[in-house]
RNA sequence: UCCUCGGUAGCUCAAUUGGCAGAGCGACCGGCUGUUAACCGGUUGGUUCCUGGUUCGAGUCCAGGCCGAGGAGCCA
């Protein structure tokens, strides 16, 4: 009996009579040659059949088999530089095939450019195409490295809660649930408050989960519901902070390229783009990032990129400052220092600065723009209630987070990171929605 | 919420000044021994987003609406 073998390993059988289960994606007729492209959940092979080696109604059969049917196939592994798939350069000489089932022959997404809404209309078979299957396979190693990093440097998996009491930052639009006798409930936008508390008791924490932002946002750099790593240490100020963020995303990154090659070949992404990615990280000033984008301003002669780019001191960056300064490096870029007023209640001064905070954000390159944003965290019991009371936060519902700065209180700094902005920049993909299974946006729901 | 663009066959798109609704792909049938979304021939395929208006005549023009895409703001 040959053993059964999975398309990401069919190097290591060749000569090998192996049993293969999968599903048909393409099916090239020949006449008396039938090429069966084979996708297995691991891979893609192909699958070839001659008319001369084969029983009539078997070859007939192959021949006609529809496109997504389900099939067990038998055959003998060859090299063959010609062979496409994922890994290529192996195929399948077919001594059998099983049918499953057989495909009514209505498969509806044709092996041809398709628009982004019948596409999402069609998720759940979209998500079988080579593109989104090597995304997703990307997706899930990058969510592995990500908590082996951490499980391995001394970060405790503290969960926090998805149904929360109130705003964690007042400021964005969250969803709302009923709560039994309790009132309102709303879905999380953040767990680092939660984090907070934890450190003081775990040291170095991190939550990892789905987080939830109603906010009406329509670009490719948006979802309603997306998931966020937020990793939060005690004993920890901004420069240490940026220190674990770039040896943090670099293994996330290395690894990628260690175990996704195949992948990561099929979404043609610009290898030697994502190998120069190790520590250190440029760091730039709030203060030097708008002297670089009042110059590069000054030298377009695109009067929209100018309009784009106008800011003055105290503004936010908006993704056009993010993106133009991203062009700037070939690594991924800290932003540290941004003007307190344009950041959370909870963030530290910078020394003898108090209208800058000890912020910093991580701005992927290529354009991808933001991926981490984080903080040192203020410690000071009275400046923490002043925070909450100039920004007009309910004071009663943050008792247990001014506690925290009254028993044993240490500098701490976190950050958090969205896994499909980090995703959508290591596949080198133009759109998030397609970093995560089945994408939640403003006007999307199903399936 | 705002700005820009779009909606025609299952899919991707054409349709001249307002004048017979078209092609490719898919599906189905046939041909082809190395295809890479094969290629070639044939068959099949329509509420032109909706409602109203102008007109001898509307896919095309006008008004209102619905849906989608990209961007802005906000953010990861």
């Amino acid at each position: 009996m040959p053993s059964m073998v999975r398309a990401a390993e069919i190097a290591e059988h060749v000569g090998e009579e192996v049993i293969l289960k999968g599903w048909v994606y393409n099916r090239t007729h020949k006449g008396k040659l039938v090429f069966l492209l084979i996708r297995d959940g691991y891979g893609f092979v192909q699958c070839v059949a001659f008319e001369r080696d084969l029983d009539p109604e078997l070859f007939d059969t192959i021949a006609h088999i529809p496109q997504e049917s389900s099939v067990v196939i038998t055959g003998q592994v060859r090299a063959d530089g010609r062979a496409p798939g994922i890994p290529g350069g192996y195929e399948l000489g077919i001594i059998s095939l099983e049918i499953i089932q057989s495909v009514a022959g209505d498969y509806p997404i044709a092996l041809k450019e398709h628009g982004v809404d019948f596409l999402s209309d069609h998720r759940h078979l979209w998500i079988r195409m080579p593109s989104q299957w090597a995304i997703l396979r990307i997706r899930a190693t990058v969510i592995s490295s990500i908590r082996e990093w951490l499980d391995s440097n001394g970060f405790t998996l503290v969960d926090t809660p998805i149904l929360t009491p109130a705003a964690c930052e007042g400021t964005t639009t969250l969803f709302a649930t009923e709560y039994f006798d309790e009132g309102t409930a709303y879905l999380a936008q953040s767990g680092q408050l939660y984090n907070e508390a934890n450190i003081f008791a775990f040291g170095k924490v991190y939550c990892f989960g789905p987080t939830f932002r109603a906010e009406k946002s329509k670009t490719r750099r948006h979802l309603t519901e997306f998931w966020m790593v937020e990793p939060e240490m005690a004993f920890c100020d901004l420069e240490q902070l940026m220190e674990i963020e770039e040896q943090f995303i670099s293994h996330v990154v290395q690894r990628a390229l260690r175990e996704c090659r195949a992948e990561l070949s099929a979404l043609e992404r610009d290898i030697s783009a994502l190998e120069r990615i190790e520590p250190p990280f440029p760091r730039v000033s709030y203060d030097e990032a708008l002297e670089k984008l009042a110059e590069i301003r000054a030298q377009t002669e695109d009067p929209e990129l100018k309009e784009l780019l106008e800011i003055a001191w105290g503004d936010d960056f908006g993704s056009p400052h993010e993106t133009e300064l991203t062009k700037l490096f070939q690594k991924p870029v800290f932003v540290y220092g941004y003007p307190a007023a344009a950041k959370a209640f909870y963030m530290e001064p910078w020394p003898d600065r108090p209208d800058v905070s000890k912020s910093v954000d991580l701005l992927a390159p290529e354009g991808y723009g933001e991926i981490t944003g984080g903080s040192e965290r203020i410690s000071d019991p009275e400046l923490l209630l002043q925070r909450i009371r100039e920004h007009q936060l309910p004071e009663d519902s943050f008792r247990w987070y001014i506690d925290l700065r009254r028993y044993g209180s240490v500098p701490h700094s976190g950050f958090g990171l969205g896994v499909e902005r980090t995703v959508a920049w290591i596949c080198g993909i133009d759109h998030i929605r397609e970093t995560i299974p089945y994408p939640r946006m403003i006007n999307r729901v199903y399936p």
